[in-house]
This record gives C-alpha cells, structure tokens and sequence, in this order.
DNA sequence: TCAAAAGTGTTCAGGGTACACCCATGG
DNA sequence: CCATGGGTGTACCCTGAACACTTTTGA
C-alpha cells in the first residue's frame, strides 16, 4: 500500500457499547469487569478494538457478537470520543454504540465467561474512563430515537402488555405518563396488534398481551409518541 | 508508555469540518481542492489528522482556524466514518463536525491560500470519498439544532433582518415558513430585539434590523422555532 | 372480601395553521 | 405611478393534557 499520509501518528481505536436490555422489567445496562489494566477490575462497558481490516460498525458488532453471541443486533452510533488522555494506559480514539437486545435471546454462557452483569440504569455503579459520559449521551439519542421510531420492541419480548410498555417508556423518557393518554395513542398505531392472550403472572386479572406487526409498519410507517 | 494494547493495530484518525456560512444570502459550505492524493483535485471537506497529542476536537479546531482564522468556534460532532475503504488510499478513521461561522469574520487570505470557495447547499459539486453521506448527516444535525436552540445567531449578521431570518430556517428546514407565523414565534423570543435600524439595501422601502441578545438568552433560555 | 393491577372516555384550553391586504419608497 | 419587498391580525381546528372510577380474580 502507498503511504500517502505516512508523516502522521496512527492511534488506537476502539469501540464501547452500551447495551441495553430489559432485565425482568428493568431497564438495565450489561457491564463487565474489566481484565486487564489499566484500571483492571473497575466496571466498564463492553469494549474491543477496531482492526485495520474491519469497519468500525464491524467491530462493534463483533465485542457485542462476543458477549452476546448475537448476530445483526441493532446499534446506533453515539458518537466519538477523543480526549487525549481519556485511557490514561494508552492514546484511544473510541467510538461508542448503543445496542438494543432482547433480554430472552442472548447467551448466557458467553455472557458469563466474561463476567458480564445486568444492572439497572438507575443503579449504575462507578465506571472506568469517560463511560458514564457515553453512557448519558446513549441515553438522550434513545429519548430521540423511542419518540419517533418504533425501537421499543427491540428490548421487550415479543408478546407485552401495556404496562410493560408503559413503563419502558417512562424509563426512558425519564417522566411519568398518563396511563389512558398512553394506550389512546398507542392504540393509534396500526403496528401494535392486540392478541387473544392474557398474561396472568403481573396481576389477578391478568393482561392483555400486544405485539408489533413489523409488516404492518412497512406499509404504515407513521409513528409518534 | 507502557504498552498496553500493543498487539493490536493502530489507524490514523481524521477529521473532517462541514463549514456552513452565509454566502450573501445564501447557506453554503466552504469546500476545497484536494492538493494531495488520492483523488487529488476533487472538491473536499477541510480535512486534516489527529495527533498523538491532541485531542480530536482540538484538531478539528485547528483545521478549521487553518482555513479560516478564526478560534473558539462553535463546532458540533457529527459522527465517525469508519469503513474500511473510505479512503482508498489508506484506513483512515474520520471524525465529522460541523461548523457555524459567521461570513463577514473569516480571513480571506488564509481561504485563498488552501484554495478554498463557498459553494451553495443545494449546488454542491461531486465531492471525494463519503464526504456526501457527512454532509447528509450534518444538515440532519443541524435542523434538530435549529429548530431547539439559538444556532441561527451564529450564521446570520450581527444585525439581520426578518427576511435574512426566515430565509436561513426555510434553507435549513428545506421547507417554506408562513411569514406571518415565522414573525409571531420569534417576536415572542425576548432574545431576539428590534433595534432601531433599517437596512435599505434589499428593498425600497427598508426592512428592520435585528439582533441576538447572548445576555437575555442568558436569563430566559426558552426557544422554539 | 379485599388487595392489586387492568382497563376505559370526556372535557377543555392553548397552540399551530391557514389565510390577504396595505405600506413605504426608489426609480 | 408602479414594482418590489416589508409588514400586520384573526378565526378555526385539532392535538395534547388533565382527570376517576369500574373490573377481574387469586389468595
């Protein structure tokens, strides 16, 4: 290969996820133990390196491949982050992600042997680097992202009730929302379909349990809530 | 420095300036003629490399002082462009911002030296690597930024009139604005102030001049457009 | 029988949108 | 005197917010 820019410095880069999930209802980040130094032993987000023959979305998806064992798991990029001295081993550029994973379908062996942990978002523990700042930007793209996209179905199981909905939402959007205001405008939307099933184990009464017609979407692609 | 991840490779890192600005009327970017390969001589965002000992931002910061002297710019990260062959010299990894500059106060020499125009918006010529799809994503970023926060004061005139106003948000929201509403919601802006002037130059009559209150803002920091 | 969650409509106000005509002036 | 851009107010609709009681059933 030429070396056109071979006067400049070449520096690590690497990739962080922010995983979210729906750990029996809450929403939860995955975090490891970090293995190595520097600040081995500290919590931190799921991490890897990019090689020079993978893309950078390659690489994300490959660290989250690895903990997950999830293929074609749906990211978001939030952005890069390039203080000079935010690994205080090395100089690394890193590019953070945020992933939405459906709690039932990831590995649990992979997941242990990493030592990985679901813990809530609102229970965070100290984090190594400049984590909790990607961590907090993860969050405002994914208020952006839930109020006009249908994300929210990419963290519940595939048959929900309204509360569970509900109260992703409310996490999320980090306020409270009128129960009746909530399923009126839900209601409105054609991609999320009522079926006959009850879900007994929240309540007595049991609940309606919803799913979201992916297909339904494609022809009907209006969404707001 | 201890070698931490020393087994794995490292990438040269870039950043690349979508420079908005008014040119008489119009929003444009500054672009110039790549003077080096590959794809020497096709037009091109301002662009320059990451060094060990700076950070990214800071870098950007300093391609776009190069190109136009100024400091302290407003400048908002657009994202990481990671493929592997985005660059088809080399794996670079490049770092997008755009940002906001005022017309009247950039250097005109340090322009001419780089070889660098004002080209409208919607009259951009082909332009080298995925510097298109940066572009894409910095006007998205930007009409968020627009329609939620003061950003339009910092590409318009220290006085300006409606006309200028509305103009740059129809330009940015690529949409056409009723005049009457567009008035009525910025009149309610306490940070945006009638001064006595008129400017006659784009009209017999003359239209009022306006300016941003960076102080009123200060204390009532609503905005909505 | 009671506790605990599910489910259900209406009212009201404020904001957003649509819309057309006169004004001031330089040439 | 006329062409050109500057400037102004109202009516209506519709969306979004507030709000409380009944239902079901397992323990």
């Amino acid at each position: 290969m030429t070396e056109y820019y071979s006067q400049h410095d070449r520096l690590f880069v690497a990739v962080d996820c922010i995983i979210f999930g729906l750990n029996h209802g809450d929403l939860s980040l995955l975090l490891t133990k970090r293995r190595f130094e520097p600040e081995k032993g500290k919590w931190s987000l799921m991490g890897g390196f990019v090689e020079a023959d993978e893309s950078v979305e390659a690489a994300a998806q490959r660290v989250l491949h690895d903990l997950t064992g999830l293929h074609d798991v749906y990211m978001e990029q939030v952005g890069a982050f390039g203080a000079v001295d935010r690994d205080p081993g090395e100089r690394v550029v890193s590019v953070a992600y945020y992933a939405l994973i459906n709690f039932d379908d990831l590995d649990r062996e992979a997941m242990e042997k990493l030592d990985a942990r679901w813990i809530g978002i609102n229970e965070l523990p100290p984090l190594c680097f400049d984590h909790p700042e990607m961590i907090a930007k993860a969050r405002r793209a994914l208020r952006r992202r839930f109020s006009t996209e249908p994300a929210a179905f990419r963290l519940l199981p595939k048959l929900f009730t309204m509360s569970q909905m509900q109260s992703l939402y409310e996490t999320i959007l980090d306020e409270e929302v009128d129960k009746r205001n909530f399923r009126k405008r839900v209601a409105e939307l054609r991609c999320v379909v009522p079926t006959n099933l009850i879900d007994k184990r929240g309540s007595r009464r049991g609940a309606r349990l919803f799913r979201f017609d992916v297909e339904e979407f494609r022809q009907h692609p209006q969404f707001k809530l």
